[in-house]
DNA sequence: TCTTTGACGTACA
DNA sequence: GTGTACGCCAAAG
């Protein structure tokens, strides 16, 4: 790895995420100018393991509002359960008034 | 070193 | 509106 730091930056992006809230792939890439959505898949990859910090990646979700990670969580239901209980309405994977609960930071910020 | 894949997104048919 | 193709950059094989 030569320069982890964009990583980083996912990752801290993703933490300022607030409750009740979702954010997605594209706002964050266009945020940290990655120029490519899956370079922040592929940071949140390592989320936890690569961080001592808890990453609430269950609050990225893609341009769809679907918990396109679920399967990467230790249980696929875990994901929905989380946003649910922080006040995001999921049904069949997919984010409820997701325009309305999604936060950019580009935005935002 | 080259090839393949990946938690995405946009464009085009 | 749906399906397919390509691009984006990085990491693992």
């Amino acid at each position: 790895m030569a320069d982890p730091n964009y990583q980083q930056k996912v990752f801290e992006v993703t933490r300022l995420i607030p409750i009740g809230k979702v954010s997605t792939y594209g706002a964050i890439a266009d945020y940290l100018a990655l120029g490519s959505a899956r370079m922040v898949g592929w940071a949140l990859n390592k989320c936890n393991w690569a961080s001592d910090d808890p990453i609430p990646a269950h609050r990225v979700v893609n341009r769809k509002g679907e918990l396109s990670g679920r399967g990467h969580f230790p249980h696929p239901s875990m994901m929905q359960e989380l946003l649910e209980a922080e006040g995001v309405t999921v049904k069949e994977h997919k984010v409820q008034d997701f325009k309305e609960k999604l936060w950019i930071p580009a935005k935002e910020l």
